[in-house]
DNA sequence: AGATTGAACGGTTTGTTGATTATTCAGAAA
DNA sequence: TTTCTGAATAATCAACAAACCGTTCAATCT
């Protein structure tokens, strides 16, 4: 049935221009299938319901997102700091925005993440593999030192929780929000401890 | 007005009795005067609203677990590391314990930080001056090394902040948390770059 | 048969009304 | 005067009804 993705594709852009305009909660499953010429009832012969049409939108646009983060995971001319920082300001900034700019997207993601937990915990762990690429390569360059790769990458998203979750941000404007990841995370790059500063250098010019 | 004090805690005394027996929503101005033999009137002479009353409550436990966590902060005998591994774990324990075992004490805790955000803020502010003092002392031990003690334990606070916020949790048991708070010490501590880890040891050394 | 409809069902939200309660304040009591 | 009261006020909450909407499914269409 090759027909039927056609038909959901057209659904999901129906939803979305719905969804985006007035609101996920606003907008009524009656008027998706007005939108597509169809009865409320068929809508449920393609979606098992209105919550699976937000994912599917969510997903399409996480996905992007991810391959995105990918790109700069594998980033090259660029070392293991480099792009771990700029893989965490570019999840913080896309947080940001999207409460920002767009806070129809932003509802939306707070209704899945409310609703399907496991959504939100695919795309962590789905960031989360990205990070592990991203630790290994660093580990095999010498770059960085750590036993556990999974555990690593799950300690490393519980350090920086706080910049995911725009309720603990406590209107703190983005500038404010980038210096305090800037310290968490040459926190965990460097940690408390004295040793060697010059390491880093060296590991990087490996890179190089 | 020595007697205005003893009235003030007469009133401290009822509420928290009412609070923890039936919950901060479920207890009355009416019934808090009553307990004290005078007018729901009377009790604005003393305190501005019911929220004050609470905060009142809340302030004299906390004060109490500061100075408990100040005492772990410069324990003797132990090295900059164990004691704020101790410090990091008491406060996470407190929040899990309230929240299991004192739900009335715990609703209190969030109708305060919803209200009255700056609270929440002054009990951040607490916690961390007793984090600088033991940075300040870590660092002068020459067990760590940083540049602003201020800035640096702001870090440690967002590091940590996960293990203060139990809507963060997602049903996740203390053992769970602990292992993850473990984690995030341990990266905080010694960091993703690779570095001469008997450093650490030295320093001990030096403490005891 | 398979695809589609749209009325019917049940759960949720919304709007309204009537308490309940925090807070105030004019005056009584000390 | 200073301290306290308790009725008045205004804001919040609870309960109930009506409307709405997601979802289902027996009936209709193709």
């Amino acid at each position: 049935m090759a027909e039927k993705d056609t038909v959901k594709d057209q659904i999901v852009d129906a939803a979305k221009k719905r969804f985006s305009h007035f609101g996920y909660a606003k907008t009524t499953m009656a008027e998706v299938a007005s939108d597509c010429a169809m009865s409320p009832g068929n809508l449920y012969r393609f979606f098992p319901g209105k919550l699976d049409i937000a994912e599917a939108i969510a997903t399409e646009d996480y996905s992007k997102h991810l391959e995105h983060l990918r790109k700069i995971a594998v980033q090259p001319g660029k070392d293991a700091r480099e792009r771990l920082h700029q893989l965490l300001f570019e999840e913080l900034r896309r947080t940001y925005h999207k409460l920002e700019k767009d806070p129809r997207a932003y509802e939306m993601a707070r209704v899945i993440s409310q609703e399907r937990p496991k959504f939100a915990n695919w795309m962590l762990e789905n960031e989360r593999k990205i990070l592990v690429e991203l630790l290994e390569e660093a580990e095999r360059r010498g770059e960085f030192k750590m036993d556990d790769k999974q555990f690593t990458a799950e300690m490393v998203q519980a350090a920086t929780m706080k910049f995911r979750y725009p309720q603990l941000w406590s209107k703190l404007t983005l500038p404010k929000l980038e210096l305090e990841l800037e310290g968490v995370m040459n926190l965990l790059i460097n940690g408390l401890c004295p040793h060697a500063a010059e390491q880093r250098r060296t590991a990087q010019g490996e890179a190089a």
